[in-house]
DNA sequence: TGTGCGTTGAAATC
DNA sequence: GATTTCAACGCACA
């Protein structure tokens, strides 16, 4: 439960080496797994290891993709470990990327290399928490240390369980009365790391350079929208100080007030996916965030503020990690059991975007095309698809999210999808997002509905009526060759020819908007 | 048992 | 655009 640190053995005999294992936390800054592995020690080993569980293809999923995580994600893991093996080189190191099961490889590696002391960052996912249980065990055995800092998250989930006496608190604001101030807040965080201790010697082992998309085994297809947002490191501290740089909207920032419509500059920092992989510290952005404050008259406060939004991540941590069976109704105890409809069509229907309701279509576009959508527009999607209209279980809804967003975090995802279908921390079912009215409020022009909305399901009548007398025209001209007397197969072959005709003239026409806009 | 409260509803009203 | 009204939930705390 709680994580280890052990100070034992600080000063190593050289020539001793320590293993750093990345799975999130995929940054350079304010790392101290990172740090610790490269103090006295010879030997540094930063590893990542791709599980094929995670990250093999697999073509029956209902999205391009694995059979966990659609392929923008995918992309934005790859691109993630790329500019980290970049920044490892700048120090004297690399990342070293091996394949197959986790602690299958790590062990492997430990008795390998011999490894005196293994760090990763602490992980309050239940699959990392069994998966790293695994490696603590064998790692004591084996007397080889083991340091599994806390440092994606501003507080330790379980000192705030400890505090409430063992029970999570289930409001935000107990959260926030027992959590205060982390208390690394007013400390420097750790000195920039100006070199890493080389790689040591990999013996059999075959690494690989950080695959790509198409290494891994993903065909792409060229109508796919992959996400706009890149992975890494750097382009998370470019988010940042981008953000950062207007002092003003750092102040005055007000989640309820953002615009969930606006996507040519969304009105959120779209931070999100940076935190989920760890390339972005939340320690470190929330003291910049305290800086900015500093700086100015009157700022806005939480649960409506930045910092505000970074304690709402700590809030899904802390009631996520202190709940049994929290990504279920059954078996979960803070969970409203509901009977909710079991109807693959309308999940089908909601999923693919063709609820007939632009405005959920468009976000749920958006969300295929981007993995990304501002957090009202979610809250419109999953109250639509649960207690808003069509009954059907949040579960459903949350492995579509799990699967497509690129942000998607266990912890997070898993707690709102409780909240917006009423399940838990919220009860007010009599409120309910108009899939109508709430979009309009926003969209008024209908602006982003058309920017998502495939443009082949909002019939364009001229376009498509001038299609549909050509293809008349033709069959016509086919009937009076014919003398009326036309068989199926001939029905067939003008029909694959004129989809033929058609798919190109569409093809065309997405290339032409794709340059407009 | 009563009361106040809870991140962000919709529609009417000013 | 801000405020009021409507209808109304579970939960914590007294």
């Amino acid at each position: 439960m709680t994580p280890s640190h052990s100070l034992l053995n600080s000063n190593m005999p050289s020539g001793s080496a320590s293993l750093i294992w990345f799975r999130k936390g995929l940054r350079i800054h304010d790392n101290p797994a990172l740090e610790y592995a490269s103090r006295a020690s010879a030997f540094v080993y930063p590893l990542f290891v791709i599980d094929p569980h995670y990250m093999e293809p697999d073509p029956k999923a209902f999205s391009p993709g694995s059979t966990r995580a659609g392929i923008s994600r995918i992309r934005f893991l790859l691109e993630s470990l790329a500019d980290l093996d970049l920044s490892l080189k700048k120090l004297g190191s690399r990342l070293l990327v091996l394949k197959g099961e986790p602690s299958e490889v790590l062990i492997r590696c430990l008795k390998e290399w011999d490894v005196k002391k293994i760090c990763f960052e602490y992980d309050t996912d239940p699959y990392y928490q069994a998966l790293d249980n695994k490696i603590k065990n064998y790692a004591s055995l084996a007397g080889i240390e083991v340091f599994s800092p806390v440092s994606h998250t501003l507080f330790n989930p379980a000192d705030i369980i400890e505090k409430n006496g063992g029970r999570p608190p289930l409001s935000y604001q107990s959260f926030l009365k027992l959590a205060g101030e982390p208390s690394w807040a007013s400390s420097p965080l750790l000195v920039e790391l100006s070199s890493v201790p080389p790689v040591g010697d990999v013996a059999s082992f075959e690494i690989s350079q950080v695959p790509t998309l198409k290494e891994l085994g993903y065909v792409q297809n060229d109508q796919e929208e992959l996400t706009p947002f890149r992975g890494g490191e750097s382009e998370a501290l470019r988010r940042l100080r981008e953000s950062l740089s207007d002092k003003e909207w750092v102040a005055n920032f007000e989640k309820p007030k953002g615009d969930p419509s606006a996507y040519i500059k969304p009105a959120t920092t779209v931070l999100s996916p940076y935190l989920k992989f760890g390339c972005l510290s939340s320690r470190y952005f929330y003291q910049c965030l305290k800086d900015v404050y500093k700086n100015v008259k009157r700022h806005t406060s939480p649960p409506v503020s930045l910092v505000g939004q970074l304690l709402w991540r700590e809030f899904f941590y802390t009631v996520a990690f202190g709940t049994p069976n929290f990504d279920k109704m059954n078996g979960n105890k803070i969970c409203k059991q509901i009977p909710w409809n079991d109807d693959d069509e309308l999940l089908a229907a909601w999923r693919e975007a063709r609820t007939g309701y632009p405005w959920i279509d468009a976000i749920m576009v958006q969300l295929r095309e981007w993995g990304w959508m501002h957090h009202l527009a979610r809250h419109c999607v999953a109250c639509f698809l649960t207690r808003g209209d069509l009954f059907l279980h949040w579960e459903k809804g949350r492995d579509v999210f799990e699967r497509l967003l690129i942000d998607s975090d266990w912890a997070i995802n898993n707690g709102n999808w409780l909240w917006l279908s009423c399940s838990s921390f919220f009860y007010q079912y009599n409120r309910i997002y108009s899939p109508t009215s709430f979009g309009k409020k926003y969209d008024p022009h209908g602006d982003y509905i058309r920017h998502f909305l495939p443009i082949l399901k909002v019939v364009s009548h001229d376009s498509a009526s001038k299609e549909c007398r050509r293809k008349m025209g033709e069959a016509y001209a086919l009937n009076k060759k014919l003398n009326g007397v036309v068989s199926e197969d001939d029905v067939k072959s003008l029909r694959r020819r004129l989809d033929e005709d058609g798919g190109q003239e569409a093809r065309g026409r997405r290339q032409r908007q794709k340059l407009i806009s």
